[in-house]
RNA sequence: GGUCCCAUCGACUAGGGGUUAGGUCGUCACUCUUUCACAGUGAAAACACGGGUUCGAAUCCCGUUGGGACCGCCA
């Protein structure tokens, strides 16, 4: 199809999308953005984003996994309008809450036909997909109980047999849909797997209970990642089974390691608590998510958005086709941009955490904010702030190397340092204005200027060449730790 | 291996028949700042290849190559 049709082909009914993670106990960053395009296309539109926790599989149960994910996705401003925590008319929001509902539907299939029962065991399967990779064919279920007699089935289920329900693809036929964002995909059924829909313990497949909650909360948009577009033509299969209608699909592309592998835990964080942890910025994370896999087109060049920005901007067209590496460092730069010109009483606020056990008195709110402030440049995420730390925490200079105590041992230096004494306990307390009155006064009367100067000053305050203004490191420190300092190279 | 998807600087991308192929990160240089960083200016850097279609193709079509996803009683 033309990928640009309107993705939102009815107007007069509301749209509804959902995100659908399985609580595996953290949000993996590829998550985040699905979760973030659905919101995004919700708001868009005006319409409803619905949380529903695919639960189905109880040998992945991890506790506190859903409380934790709610926890993290409303962290980054991403909220749902129904879902477990807030209701809604089309609950429960759990699969793992719904299993009479996808029997119910199951049995229908089966009652039509579109659907069998199929009792073979692990081992058996094992062992058939061993031959065919043997053999290099493709795995997939042979399809061996399909034809089993109602009487076969009837006396395996009354021995007690373990089994299984599938589904009974239809054979020779072509399945065909529109994506919103890859265009028309078309594949065969005989390369359809007879998926199944029951598992033996009672609990659906991902397959079945999607296509029916999906279906039962009025989703009007499927959007998720791309590693489900081969499973699309099963679930269009069970829709038509069902006598329902195919919601629209939009499979976003996938987030890429370095070496264009789907993103993965080897190769860094994949956890959004990981990068909270560390220090980004909600916004940035957000900012950079969102343009990973879209942008506002039209020659716009502008980067920053904040979420009300993409609320209005975001349209699934724009979302790009193909897979996007994760590339830390634009998103350091954006963090580091975001940090630079964050509000900083509320930066201050947030960076609390950081300054714990670095010996920095937080309760001193101002000097806080102004060590904030020398430092924030330097950072590309809060947790970086302790090592920024250590000029203003040390209790002695230590010196970066020995190079520097030459400096501070040349007689220029002396002049210098003892001409500053002088004039800093003169004052009544140091900030950067009289801080640079005074350098140039000292200046003038010594002659001594640049970085015969400036060099030595800064070296016995901070015991290295380089670092944050000189006038702000002064004024931080104060009169008598800054005398202090120099004294003791005069 | 089978099925499906994808293809513009190293990365994210704009552009979608006629452009000196634009921007951002990163890299490099210079300027600013008597430090580093920040900021500013500039540079290097791309249409995978081959065929068509067309007066004209990065753009449309086909093929090749390359990459990826999926192939579970996981989602």
């Amino acid at each position: 199809m033309e990928k640009n049709s309107k993705e939102v082909s009815d107007t007069s009914t509301e749209v509804r999308v959902r995100f659908a993670p399985s609580p595996t106990g953290f949000i993996h960053i590829g998550s985040l953005r699905t979760a973030l395009f659905n919101l995004l296309f919700a708001r868009h539109h005006g319409g409803k984003n619905i949380l529903r926790i695919e639960d189905t599989d109880q040998s992945r149960k991890v506790e506190g996994a859903v409380e934790n994910l709610i926890k993290n996705l409303s962290l980054l401003d991403i909220n749902f309008d129904e879902g477990p925590l807030q209701g809604g008319d089309k609950g429960p929001y759990y699969q793992s809450e719904r299993l009479d509902i996808y029997k119910k539907y199951c049995d229908d299939l089966v009652e039509k036909g579109a659907a069998y029962y199929a009792f073979d065991t692990p081992e058996e399967l094992d062992e058939m997909r061993k031959l065919q990779q043997l053999e290099g064919r493709q795995t997939m279920y042979d399809r061996r109980a399909r034809d089993l007699s109602e009487e076969e089935v009837r006396e395996n289920i009354k021995s007690g047999k373990p089994y299984v329900i599938r589904l009974k693809v239809p054979l020779n036929e072509e399945v065909k849909f529109d994506d919103l964002i890859k265009g028309t995909i078309k594949i065969e059924t005989n390369n359809i797997d007879d998926q199944i829909l029951l598992k033996s313990d009672g609990f659906p497949t991902y397959h079945l209970a999607n296509v029916v909650d999906d279906h039962l909360m009025n989703i009007t948009h499927i959007i998720r990642g791309e590693e489900w577009v081969t499973s699309v033509p099963k679930h269009i299969l069970l829709y038509k089974a069902l006598g329902w209608d195919v919601p629209k699909m939009a499979h976003v592309p996938l987030i890429l390691n370095k070496d264009k592998t789907k993103l993965s835990k080897r190769q860094g964080d994949v956890a959004v608590e990981d990068y909270l942890k560390k220090g980004y910025l909600k916004e940035a994370l957000i900012n950079f998510m969102a343009l990973l896999g879209w942008n506002p087109g039209e020659g716009e060049e502008q980067e920053f958005f904040s979420m009300d920005e993409l609320n209005k901007r975001f349209t699934i067209e724009k979302v790009q086709s193909s897979g996007a590496v994760f590339n830390i460092d634009k998103l350091n730069w954006m963090n580091n941009a975001y940090i630079k010109n964050f509000d900083l009483d509320k930066l201050t606020e947030l960076s609390l955490p950081y300054f714990e056990n670095t010996g920095i008195d937080t309760n001193d709110k101002e000097k806080t904010k102004k060590i904030l402030s020398a430092i924030r440049v330097y950072l590309n995420k809060l947790d970086e702030i302790p090592e920024q730390l250590k000029i203003f925490t040390q209790d002695e200079v230590e010196l970066e190397n020995n190079n520097l105590k030459e400096i501070l041992e040349a007689e220029t230096s002396k002049t210098v340092f003892r001409a500053l004494v002088e004039k800093f306990s003169a004052l009544e307390s140091l900030n950067p204005e009289n801080y640079k009155l005074v350098l140039s006064e000292v200046q003038k009367e010594t002659g001594i200027k640049g970085k015969q100067l400036f060099k030595p000053l800064r070296i016995a305050l901070t015991g290295s060449e380089n670092g944050p203004e000189l006038p702000l490191i002064a004024e931080i420190f104060g009169k008598e730790k800054v005398t202090d300092l120099i004294s003791k190279w005069i």
